[in-house]
DNA sequence: TCATTTAGTTAGCATAGCTAACTATATTCG
DNA sequence: CGAATATAGTTAGCTATGCTAACTAAATGA
């Protein structure tokens, strides 16, 4: 009853950008699986390999901060990155961290998914405007801040 | 070799903003989940929900190319709501077909979480400016049609 | 030194993707 | 009309990814 009429709190249409974003989110998640599906890895490790690769050595509770999932769940990710030999360990001065770095083929694997990817894009891309090209590219540096903030 | 001078075809920034974008679809959706996990109900679940919701009753295999997943993943998906009484399936005069529609209790449990994602999103929107925040809502208009057109 | 804290792993469970193979209903065509 | 084909969904079984709880090992500190 009361919930087509909520507009209590804040912007009336801020519920309608929540949603919409939310759900091209997960669309747009599961479109670029299925060329990401080529690189034969799973989602889960791809975005873990791509902050080692663009974002350089951390600890696994650092990636797991960054992936936002817990310690258990990137452990079991690493591993498979590792058998994978797409990730290596280092060992550190502190004998309970462990430092991940992206093997050469790892970088490699990555480059290839972006080249895929970008080809996907490319040709929604070509179908916009120039105006709307340029409006997207300046939302793709908005969206990390606010996802940063939630 | 050839991958990071990679700027044969359209914008040489065409990688990095398809990066970002993937990247941040990925991120939203990890945050928003921690909110979505509150409603016990899986995002999966919840995704497919929210259009028998929003977009009206439909058929399995019509929901599972909206959801841009297999009919045997979808089949799973929809005994679980059916099972949580939040989705109902109905005969139709083609007896290999079901009608998929939202119960009144599902209805209810989708506006819950959409209230708890706006909540969510906008402590993150009062953090930006006005102007950032009108740019975030022409980003939400716009990326449903991107994806469409991946 | 010994208790506590911190980092990561192991075990076990649930959800969600997939393909292959099946059932049941509709449709088409000889 | 009746057999072959096509379409819609389901079932079975695999993998990947989330989680919490409980563990090991190393560092810290009182």
């Amino acid at each position: 009853m009361t919930l087509v009429k909520q507009k209590s709190e804040g912007s009336p249409e801020l519920a309608a950008i929540a949603d919409k974003l939310h759900s091209a989110a997960i669309h747009l998640v599961r479109r670029l699986r299925v060329r990401d599906r080529e690189s034969g890895i799973g989602p889960a490790q791809l975005s873990a390999l791509s902050v080692l690769v663009f974002g350089g050595p951390r600890s696994l509770g650092e990636l797991a901060d960054a992936e936002q999932v817990r310690p258990p769940t990137m452990s079991r990710i690493v591993s498979s990155l590792e058998r994978a030999r797409l990730v290596r360990r280092e060992a550190t001065e502190d004998g309970r961290r462990v430092r991940l770095l992206a093997t050469a083929k790892g970088t490699k694997i990555l480059w290839e998914g972006r080249q895929r990817r970008v080809e996907s894009l490319a040709n929604a891309l070509a179908l916009l405007g120039e105006t709307e090209r340029a409006r997207l590219a300046e939302l793709a540096e908005l969206l990390p801040e606010i996802v940063r903030k939630i």
